[in-house]
DNA sequence: AATGTCGTCAACCGCCAGAAT
DNA sequence: AATTCTGGCGGTTGACGACAT
């Protein structure tokens, strides 16, 4: 396979722009883009309708690649006046691109942090993760790995990440096992999407061909866990269904309102299982909805989550300045069919952070596993006697947690022996995290 | 050498939420 | 309160290079 870093300044296919030469190839796509412009094509006929912009409904405007004058005087201008503004910032810089283009352009590839060039392994070990807890949400992805775009994550994914966990038997819309049941010829996992009156990406084989399942080995013949387990064949859990889901209302103020206009559907949080009955107050254990460990919490997550619930700490003992009042009571009404509890955003940017920790993560297995079996087993059987409580749609990838307010949680398989742990133990980060280890009350259901 | 297929990724599209008016 | 503007997001497209036939 080629290295698409040969090609550091000078982008391939679409791209071109750093190169002159780049540009000789491509003339095919700028008289197709020119057409699109000023003929009534089918891209012109979407762009007379109402809503679109008036940016990209105006004609001579220049599409396609960038070529590396329109770059330098982009770059020039933002240096000068700085970002923002897109609308109008093309006119400002004399440039016939609309200003959509341009912020593209900007954020995409001519930002001086940008990095470019092959994704490290430890980058792609918290892509795996980052995708895990949020699904699709390339942005938010993005946004904790320094120098990569959404773009570039989004599509390193699609090329390379989903290939691989499919290979490996992964459904890398779910991160859980690709299974032979018959449920598996229909679409793994749906979108639930309002607007869905087209195939989504799912449906593309790029994405996932969901009738033609790879075989489900499980990746390390010692990971048991859920890999030949469908949803429905999970353990019964024993987890009170007192649960609580927390956005952030901020930094994803989009998945709030998706959840409000379309209730169930089209909600984007990842469910989490915040251990109550926990030892360490400073550090509360996350696992996902398979009782997979991904890190810890902090009090004042746990706070923000479940306020008053005896076995979390108490607003008067931890961070009481991240909790607004107005929200925890609008969450906490009784009755409230929102149910949602909002956390600020470094609320959730430190819960993000926990997550991707990687020390935390992997010590928080160690801790597990001396839990669990005290006197090692030379072959544990890491199989989770009961799962939290699965999720009514397995499709909710979500970016809210979901947490257990009731003092007895479970037992849980160990993350690192996990179907998917080949791909999430991979890397040596640099965590300084103090207290990585949690506990976990392992006065309840262990593992037979 | 010519043609077909696949992988890659920049750029585009449509939509949305929040801010501004 | 309603409308418009703006920035941002996720999904998709399509040109090109590499490889296969």
């Amino acid at each position: 396979m080629r290295n698409p870093t040969t090609t550091t300044t000078t982008t391939r296919g679409g791209g071109g722009s750093s190169t002159t030469s780049s540009m000789v190839g491509k003339s095919s796509r700028y008289m197709k883009n020119n057409n699109n412009n000023n003929n009534n094509n089918n891209n012109n006929n979407k762009n007379s309708n109402s809503k679109m912009t008036p940016c990209c409904s105006k004609v001579g405007l220049k599409r396609g690649p960038w070529t590396p004058e329109e770059d330098e005087v982009l770059a020039n201008y933002i240096k000068k006046e700085g970002e923002g503004r897109w609308r109008t910032l093309p006119k400002r810089a004399g440039l016939l691109r609309c200003g959509k283009s341009c912020r593209l352009r900007w954020m995409n590839y001519l930002r001086p942090s940008v990095k470019r060039g092959h994704i490290a392994p430890d980058e792609e070990d918290l892509i795996l993760r980052l995708h895990r807890l949020l699904g699709n949400r390339w942005s938010l992805i993005a946004g904790r790995i320094p120098g990569r775009t959404d773009n570039e994550i989004k599509n390193y994914w699609n090329t390379h990440l989903s290939k691989k966990l499919i290979s490996q038997g992964i459904d890398p819309r779910t991160h859980k096992p690709l299974l032979n049941s018959p449920d598996s010829s229909s679409p793994p996992h749906p979108r639930h999407h309002p607007h869905d009156t087209k195939p989504s990406s799912s449906s593309k084989p790029m994405m996932i061909n969901a009738t033609q399942p790879p075989p489900t080995p499980s990746p390390n013949p010692n990971h048991s866990t859920p890999s030949n387990l469908t949803d429905d064949q999970q353990p019964d859990n024993d987890i009170p269904a007192d649960f609580l889901q927390i956005n952030n209302n901020n930094n994803n103020s989009n998945i709030i309102h998706k959840e409000k206009e379309n209730e169930n559907e089209n909600t984007f949080f990842f469910h989490a299982t915040i251990v109550a009955n926990n030892d360490d107050h400073d550090h509360y254990p996350i696992q996902t909805p398979d009782g997979i460990g991904i890190g810890t919490a902090t009090p004042a997550l746990v706070h923000h989550i479940h306020p008053y619930h005896p076995n979390f700490p108490s607003s008067s003992d931890h961070d009481e300045h991240h909790c607004s009042p107005s929200n925890i009571n609008h969450a906490q009404l009784p009755g409230n069919d929102d149910d949602i509890n909002y956390c600020p955003d470094d609320v959730f940017s430190s819960f993000l952070n926990s997550l991707i920790n990687d020390d935390a993560f992997a010590a928080q297995a160690q801790h597990q596993l001396l839990l669990q079996h005290p006197h090692p087993n030379p072959n544990p059987d890491p199989t989770p006697t009961s799962a939290p409580p699965a999720l009514s749609d397995p499709n909710l990838i979500s970016t809210s947690a979901t947490a257990t307010a009731t003092a007895p949680t479970t037992t849980y398989a160990l993350p690192t022996t996990t179907w998917d742990s080949s791909l999430l133990s991979s890397t040596t980060t640099t965590f300084n995290h103090n207290h990585p280890n949690s506990t976990i009350d392992d006065d309840h259901h262990q593992m037979e």
